[in-house]
DNA sequence: TAGATTGTTAATCGATTAACAATC
DNA sequence: TAGATTGTTAATCGATTAACAATC
């Protein structure tokens, strides 16, 4: 359906599209010229027009792009029209603020159950969800068919589940556990985030430059 | 002092050699052959040289690297054997996992103060510090000095406020709030941790695997 | 129509991979 | 010494930028 394979260098610009979009788009504008979206992004027009060229031709010579319209292609193409059914892992202190900080519903997702193999955890209510024992995921899975997982466990634990919630049907992983997860069954996806590797490159951004 | 200027790809790299070789040693593993590594970690022989060899000569001919030696040699390229003194901003659900969930010393900083607007939260214990109401940060500064700051308060707050910490010191900002920031300042590092975009990068890889 | 700006092809730049001489 | 593996140069690949004809 889609033309040649899209680059994870353009995949990874697209969300940032679609965030700034909709800031344009509260500030009532209602076009925009790659142009004038290159110098708000930090980036140059034809990489822009490049980009959004791998999807389709969603400007118009002579006017630009309208920023409603190009907005919203840019979000079917993330697959934010729809929710997928999300599970977490791991109601600790990471888990706990993702499930209450993140706008799950807008970013193309659902959360619908969150579990811990803490009994002191079990019953904790966050936002809507009450947190199960981790016991009950199987079932839960075949009756909620949730195809996406947050794992927010320890690294032991996720070598171990991770097989067993592919089984389950899970098809998507929001990985934050300590080590890279490299799934070899196709078809499934895996964005891993390290934020122990984020703070490390600040201490290199941050010690590297004075040394000159 | 340093060579050339280091390409941001390999810089990205190096946090995850370095937790590689962090387990490799864990597991007892003195030598390690470029091949080897690469085997390991996904990536090819001829990169790892490559990105070794920005930095210098750490290998040995026909033996490879040694495990713990490399490791070293990459912490403190990294900047780990110093430990910058860095603040928190926001102690919310967010801001008090980060807290009590990175393991700052091994990353090169050391979490010295949280700070919040909301009265609710001020007093409140993390770990070892308790939370400060945000007028004192600038008293705070000048007497501890830290260079750095994470910023998990709402993008206004944070616009606002990433002026005056420049001018009370800060010189590194680890950001989580919902914009990009990008500070004009030289001599200023910028981590922008964007975890919605990382959801929504999971929501187009889920979509676009099917759809074949 | 004239002016503006896209969509797209061609040129450039940078990063990754391959190859191999140096050397432990 | 022979075998292994690095450090480094050269070749390839991919991504970004520039240029321009198409067209609104």
């Amino acid at each position: 359906m889609s033309k040649n394979a899209i680059s994870n260098s353009v995949i990874r610009r697209l969300p940032r599209y679609y965030r700034f979009l909709g800031d344009l788009e509260a500030n009532g504008y209602v076009r925009i010229s790659s142009r004038e979206l290159a110098e708000k992004m930090g980036l140059t027009a034809s990489q822009i027009r490049q980009d959004f060229n791998c999807f389709g031709e969603f400007g118009q010579q002579g006017y630009g792009y309208n920023v409603t319209g190009l907005r919203g292609e840019i979000g079917k193409i993330l697959g934010l029209d729809k929710q997928t059914p999300m599970i977490l892992l791991g109601a600790g202190n990471l888990g706990r603020a993702l499930a209450s900080h993140i706008d799950f519903r807008n970013r193309g997702f659902d959360l619908v159950g969150i579990f811990d193999a803490n009994p002191d955890l079990v019953g904790m209510k966050i936002g809507e969800l009450t947190v199960m024992d981790v016991s009950a995921i199987e079932s839960f899975c075949s009756e909620n068919k949730p195809t996406a997982a947050i794992l927010c466990i320890p690294r032991e634990s996720a070598e171990k589940e991770v097989e067993k919630l592919i089984s389950y049907g899970i098809r998507a992983f929001w990985n934050f556990t300590h080590y890279d997860l490299r799934v070899t069954h196709k078809d499934v996806a895996v964005e891993n985030v390290h934020l122990g590797d984020s703070l490390t490159t600040l201490s290199y951004c941050l010690n590297s430059s004075d040394e000159k």
